[in-house]
DNA sequence: TTGTATGCGTTATCAC
DNA sequence: GTGATAACGCATACAA
């Protein structure tokens, strides 16, 4: 049986609210006590129940971090620089996951309903854009800051990056390369960062005078550049259209390989930094501060140059 | 305020006992109150607090998967199946990441023994393979289970890959293509999957009759082979001894690039295998059946052939 | 400086 | 089938 305040408070001859006072430092409690009870915490192995102490407490000190997997650096990379400043803070971030798993996506959603955290940062997936659990959470006061992709109609802080400018950036430095039709693949109406890099894209577009093309237009044999968010996408359309993908414009990663001529740009977004400004903004919205709604852009961490020499 | 039992309680006019059985389908309660009562529940926006019933019921149904990071597949992926195998039986898998920070991976292990989890994976890094408190914390039967690397005084339950084996069949294959200078990086005395490793590279070789160098040794010009846990060790090793890394047998992946003519055999381990694995060892002890303390060998998913061609 | 009393929200053991 | 009542371990306003 694990030992309690009580056990303490027989062991040292004295009330158990002497004792939760001087385990926790509290300055009224005399200094002789003090030492004789922590001794004896020690001596006995005591520990806390923080399900006793969140209970009457109402906080646990604890917060969650809602991601779909953890392989992703866009997952894993937020979470990991928000836990150091959560810990900073002197609370616990923990990770949960849902696999996009339906049902376990519910569950966990459910849970932070249920007192065992205080806020969470929500990678928010197509799950979460479409729950109304999400909806009623913020309703109830429930600290809550999206990263990443999040829902416009919400008033729920969200963090993520230049979007639009790093698209449209994208776009000048292919023409720069050589690109006069640009073929689109960020998909409007699909979340709020596909729909930022679409608007970058047209806008960039406009400012040079270029056209802009969807996935299935027809192409000039050559000078064209494809814009996604991700090399998977772009790889994956020029498989459909059986063509050589050679010129693309991409966000996070490019790892595959190039055929010599080729010149591909990546915009590297700052996951690091979006994890640490939702965490700092959760953080204020659990201390009560005021925090505004909406939405805060990360500038990119950089593009990068990659050509298949 | 957050709606409690008492307020569905008042709403329905029965005591709160009974509010608690019907809303967990307790057989004992009548038709007509249950539905009377979860309609309320529903209306009114009642969500448990789950702080209140581990303090009665002292369970959490919860598990913590503690890492040192999130990155890495040894980490993610075991993770990943672990959380899903959890999630089937009802329970909810959370990840604790502590950086490699001293400070924090000791609160981790303390906020263990603090009630809000049933039990916990480790991922045994540097940190944990020293601490005191997974000691103090087994040895109060606290469900606990290795994965990957473990302490091998300590009788708490382990799952890790069949190393030996695999560091043994990298030889023999690194052998075939034509190594007769074994170059061991596996550092025996290190963690206990560097030892195991270690020792099938010796066997291996003795079986042989082939001789293993370590780091430091006189290589000759060419036919040597370098063994190691990855791939940033080999490369390493190579960097510092001005040699051109054209051969090697290593474990998990190999992203970089390789000089014509060169080939290196990598073991993937079986990361989900493990995960899984070590769930159940984890919930069959939290179920408090008899779970035999010491190793578990997960067979390695391959060894993949890579050459620089 | 310490003790007393009360309550946090829930489950469980009794009665009825 | 349902209702009192007593825990669970801890924190805190209030007394002393």
């Amino acid at each position: 049986m694990p030992v309690t305040l009580r056990d303490l408070a027989n062991a040292c001859a004295v009330d158990t609210s002497t004792v939760s006072r001087a385990l926790r430092d509290d300055s009224r409690v005399a200094p002789a006590t003090r030492a004789k009870v922590k001794a004896e915490a020690a001596r006995l192995g005591y520990h806390p129940n923080l399900a006793a102490r969140n209970l009457v407490t109402g906080r646990t000190h604890t917060v969650w971090f809602l991601a779909g997997g953890l392989e992703a650096p866009q997952n894993h990379q937020p979470a990991t620089t928000a836990a150091k400043r959560v810990r900073e803070c002197g609370l616990d971030l923990l990770v949960a996951v849902h696999h996009g798993d339906r049902a376990a996506h519910e569950r966990l959603l459910l849970r932070l309903r249920q007192h065992l955290c205080d806020g969470a940062l929500v990678i928010a997936d197509g799950l979460d854009l479409e729950s109304d659990l999400l909806v009623q959470l913020h309703a109830d006061g429930f600290p809550l800051v999206f990263v990443d992709r999040h829902r416009a109609d919400l008033d729920i802080p969200a963090v993520s990056s230049t979007n639009a400018e790093a698209a449209a950036e994208l776009v000048h430095r292919c023409v720069a390369a050589g690109a006069t039709t640009l073929v689109n693949l960020f998909n409007p109406g699909g979340n709020t960062v596909e729909d930022a890099r679409s608007a970058g894209v047209r806008l960039a577009a406009e400012q040079l005078g270029l056209p802009v093309v969807g996935p299935d237009a027809t192409l000039p044999a050559t000078d064209w550049t494809v814009f996604a968010s991700c090399e998977s996408d772009a790889r994956g359309w020029a498989r459909r259209r059986a063509l050589r993908l050679s010129r693309a414009g991409v966000f996070d990663a490019w790892h595959g390989d190039l055929p010599p001529g080729s010149v591909v740009h990546c915009a590297d977004q700052d996951f690091a930094a979006m994890g640490a400004l939702a965490a700092d903004l959760l953080l204020d919205l659990m201390a009560g501060k005021a925090v505004e709604p909406g939405l805060r852009l990360v500038p990119i961490a950089g593009i990068r140059r990659i050509t298949g020499d």
